[in-house]
DNA sequence: GTCTATATGCCGATAGAC
DNA sequence: GTCTATCGGCATATAGAC
């Protein structure tokens, strides 16, 4: 049983050499574009070798998909469960922007695959994807439902564009953000301060 | 002279439907999937009569690119010449949100295919049309620099951060909005409160 | 598990008739 | 201006040797 082990070992680290290589190509010139050929060459195989660990490109675009988002749903979740039971809004909604921030920015390759080529893949690929994103967008509702019993939101505002609003802020800056230019923290602390107080103001 | 302008006018209308052909299936389905022979089809056209027109699939694309940005640009602008002699920072500010919603999403085709494509088109396309972004970018600054002395900013907030959340977050509403779910009145008072004031407070 | 070889088909672009 | 026909190339996916 330990040869079989050892075999299914090695299998899963070529896999995941496949999907590294994917989710970075896919990332980088998006997803039609990228073919099976220089995803198996970035792997280090031939193409028809792909094929027996994926049965089709789809299916290795889905799994880069899923792991983009579920990666950063994971990061904000463990955020929100460590403060729900005693922190105030501010503290709960800036926590979770950081985790957000941070897990997209320190795995790019899988999460901007998510943010850039979700619009490109084939419909059934999308609509498979779409679960995922969902349940990320009812754990933002669930964080913003508890900050709103510790403070006290613009009345005027509608939650749901808030929620659209500030998920589609953050991911925006994976077009544009640079380490080199600016820290992640010095990121999150701006958008932060930015959705709870905005702009106008001596603070 | 007639016939010539006749004919002018003909080729004038051709290479329009073709654009516009182009940028809705562009937005749809992402640069590299969509071949000249689709567009040629939507175009009412075979494939080879496109080159007529056009080059190549490359200066079409950039022709599209172009469009969808310089269409925001000139609202932008023209929002903010009415308003920079005497606004304050608040009305500068919500008029100019306004006005790139209104025309990013009154002009999905082009204005979309710009954001969504301009990750996946080939290296000197993409610098190519660069040159229209920084300009717009550099509207945005002259915008927050005139509001800045009308009224009085968060001091620890960093403009280039703003400004680039502000451009990012407006853009992403292509991803999610639905003008049967509401209006872009509504969408904009929303982002200029929130860019502005921000979720806290009761006002 | 990975290879080579190949089936089958669409791609961008061009040539030349009309 | 638009057509048909076609070039050369690269795509996904499969078959079968090792």
């Amino acid at each position: 049983m330990v040869q079989a082990t050892n075999k299914n070992e090695r299998a899963e680290k070529t896999r995941q050499r496949i999907l590294d290589a994917a989710a970075r190509l896919f990332r980088e010139r998006g997803y039609a574009s990228v073919s099976l050929r220089v995803i198996a060459t970035a792997a280090e195989m031939k193409a028809g070798s792909v094929y027996y660990h994926f049965k089709s490109k789809e299916e290795i675009v889905l799994e880069v998909l899923n792991v983009g988002i579920e990666l950063v749903f994971s990061a904000v979740e463990s955020s929100y469960e460590k403060n729900r039971e005693h922190a105030d809004a501010e503290t709960l909604i800036s926590r979770a922007v950081f985790a957000h921030l941070e897990t997209l920015l320190k795995h790019t390759d899988y999460t901007s695959a998510n943010v850039r080529i979700y619009g490109q893949v084939p419909e059934n690929i999308r609509s498979d994807a779409l679960n995922v994103r969902r349940k990320y967008e009812g754990l933002w509702d669930d964080i913003l439902k508890t900050a709103s019993s510790r403070g006290t939101f613009k009345s005027d505002l509608d939650m749901r564009i808030f929620r659209l609003m500030l998920i589609g802020s953050l991911n925006a800056t994976l077009e544009w953000f640079d380490p080199v230019q600016g820290s992640i923290e010095e990121l999150a602390k701006n958008y932060s301060q930015i959705l709870l107080n905005g702009l106008l103001g001596d603070k």
